[in-house]
DNA sequence: GTCTATAGCGCGATAGAC
DNA sequence: GTCTATCGCGCTATAGAC
């Protein structure tokens, strides 16, 4: 069964392609190839390119965040959230069996050659993630899982930097396991 | 005093270009505007994009790790060597006042659209790093200036991690003081 | 909503003069 | 070592038929 629309597989297949390869090694050929129709089909959904990755962000930071809110509201304890926060970048992020990195970490390094509109769109996007992981740590702390000195929102950049840090080592060296690795030791330091 | 030859000129004016906008939205013809000569002059020198950029990541790997061990040869004190080695992609890399990501980083972003070989010697240049961090991380270990559980290896790589994930995100966020709060946080975790 | 066809440009790269 | 000139291609984007 096949009953996806075409608007939703060029933003399914345009986002694979970023993952992999960055904005600008992506094109409009690629993304027609891939559906099966022709450049000027895929202009008639997305005009313009920019229009595109705006598109495609929007979406991607929406079901993402609303995945980690799924995990914050869930009864889960402190360190089970925060392991399932990591899980959601390691599966669904880095899905496919193929090496993808984070949209957000794609768009943010490729960011000074996309329009400027993006980049407050896209540090909007890892302001939202840092606030989520601050209320997890937050709820560690008052619960006594986690045991870390100073505020707990720059703990939670810090823990963001390395997740994204993470993926993109990770994915050049062609080791999925570093990730995790990376982050199971993050979780022994913040528990102390 | 302008002695620097053209070859020098073109590699220092591409990592500038690259570490802004990344390998795919830098072209030749920016490179010899930048530089005063025409396009065919750069090919004279770096006949293909792939060998100029690996001429350039060889350039860089080794001032970094020239710089990374000299650090590590001085007589400070563990603690001093990573904050030193922190301040060196803060200044020298995020340098001339302009948001500049980690040119290894860049290209690890865009790894995937490049020469193949090149992805390895980005892997390696990560790989030096850690293996320079991991011998800090076991010097304060030593001296009891760190205190961490687990082995010193899987700790460098969460400190390269951070590094480079605070980066991507200071940039994007155009706020250059988060990147030296988020090593100075993990400085003091090291700390215990 | 997708097609054919094409405009217009920037790209990496090369030949050959100087 | 840098130049002018150009090739051939891929790109984003658009006009107009179906």
């Amino acid at each position: 069964m096949n009953t996806v629309d075409t608007r939703t597989k060029i933003l399914d297949v345009a986002q694979d392609l970023i993952q992999r390869v960055g904005v600008n090694a992506m094109s409009y050929r690629d993304i027609s190839e891939a559906i099966g129709i022709r450049n000027a089909g895929v202009h008639y959904h997305f005009p313009t390119k920019d229009g595109l990755i705006t598109a495609l962000l929007e979406r991607y930071s929406d079901d993402v965040l609303s995945l980690l809110d799924q995990i914050i509201a869930s009864p889960e304890s402190a360190e089970t959230k925060l392991r399932r926060y990591f899980a959601l970048f390691e599966t669904t992020l880095l899905s496919g069996n193929q090496d993808k990195a984070c949209l957000g970490g794609m768009l943010g390094a490729e960011n000074e050659s996309l329009d400027a509109a993006l980049t407050e769109k896209v540090a909007n996007f890892y302001r939202a993630n840092e606030r989520r992981l601050a209320v997890i740590l937050v709820e560690g702390q008052q619960s006594g899982a986690f045991k870390f000195a100073g505020d707990a929102e720059t703990m939670a950049v810090l823990v963001f930097s390395t997740l994204q840090g993470g993926m993109l080592l990770s994915r050049v060296k062609g080791d999925g396991t570093e990730y995790r690795a990376i982050l199971e030791r993050l979780v022994r330091m913040l528990k102390g």
